[in-house]
DNA sequence: ACCTGAACACCGTTCAAGT
DNA sequence: ACCTGAACACCGTTCAAGT
């Protein structure tokens, strides 16, 4: 059984969440996690119970960092949007494990996802469909930036204000 | 040197076709791919050069596929949006492999990335940062859809009709 | 209580060797 | 001309064994 308090424990979390930013999803491996706290990959077990228990923690942290982030910005909508995009492109690694893979519902804290789908429903001040719609154009813009999609010569702020505009 | 003629490299790109819609994006490895060829994976470096060839040539695909659909649907922004989802949804994979992954430029046919931009573009009748933002949102709404992001009772039907609105 | 080596089933890729 | 076995450097994970 894997110890589930130890401080062992909360230095896998650490380690875990500087290995992710710095290397990037690909590069968040057992064996790399393992070898920055000096022990070897089979150890890492007796911690946590899987690779999945660490991507959900990251999830987690990635959700409530977001939260925060929107949270400060001033109460405009273009504050808002602009904080959306300041936010994923500081945090593109972050961003990508919280959007890019399946999120691990059952094993974050419960009402998490919901805080931030409300956030963005508070900000548009209108129904569901329309808020859903408005985080769909943020994160398509966000996603295709980071992917890399839009030509070097692209105006993205200018691409941003007309999307503000459209809202 | 790999064999980039032979009858044998059409089989692996249709094999890659079939075993990516079938299995997904992680499903494509090579040795499955061998494997539906009933040859061993060092084999098929004899007929192309590496996965990315692979990679390269059903992202093609995928753009190809994608324009035709979009051309072939009625004119108005809300069809042409509607074909968007509805192709989208219909090639999940192929469509993953075109925007969740880097783009292989260097190995697609020149004009084939800025053709979809264009159609883009001439759906919207605005300028690029328009047709830019308009990308987005439909990308945002695949993405996040294909991806399990909305809730299970959202009415996506609606979602769409407030996004055709706010173009 | 904590960590390890060896192992298993994977991955992309190389290369000498076989027909 | 075409295919292969063995190998290399990876991946997540299990488990018996060591301290």
């Amino acid at each position: 059984m894997a110890n589930t308090d130890g401080p062992t424990r909360e230095r896998i979390r650490a380690a875990s969440y500087e290995l992710l930013n710095e290397k990037g999803l690909a590069g968040l491996s057992m064996r790399a996690l393992a070898d920055r706290l000096h022990i070897k990959a089979p150890s890492l077990y007796k911690h946590i119970e899987d690779k999945d228990e660490i991507i959900a923690d990251l999830q987690a942290r990635g959700l409530q960092e977001f939260g925060i982030a929107i949270r400060r910005a001033g109460k405009s909508r273009r504050a808002k949007a602009l904080a959306y995009r300041g936010w994923a492109l500081a945090n593109p690694h972050l961003y990508e494990i919280t959007v890019s893979i399946p999120l691990l519902r059952d094993r974050i804290p419960a009402g998490l996802e919901d805080g931030v789908t409300n956030l963005i429903i508070e900000i548009t001040g209108k129904d569901h469909e329309h808020a859903r719609a408005v985080w769909a154009l943020m994160h398509g813009l966000v996603d295709l930036e980071i992917a890399g999609r839009f030509p070097k010569d692209a105006d993205l702020d200018l691409t941003w204000k007309r999307a503000v505009a459209m809202i």
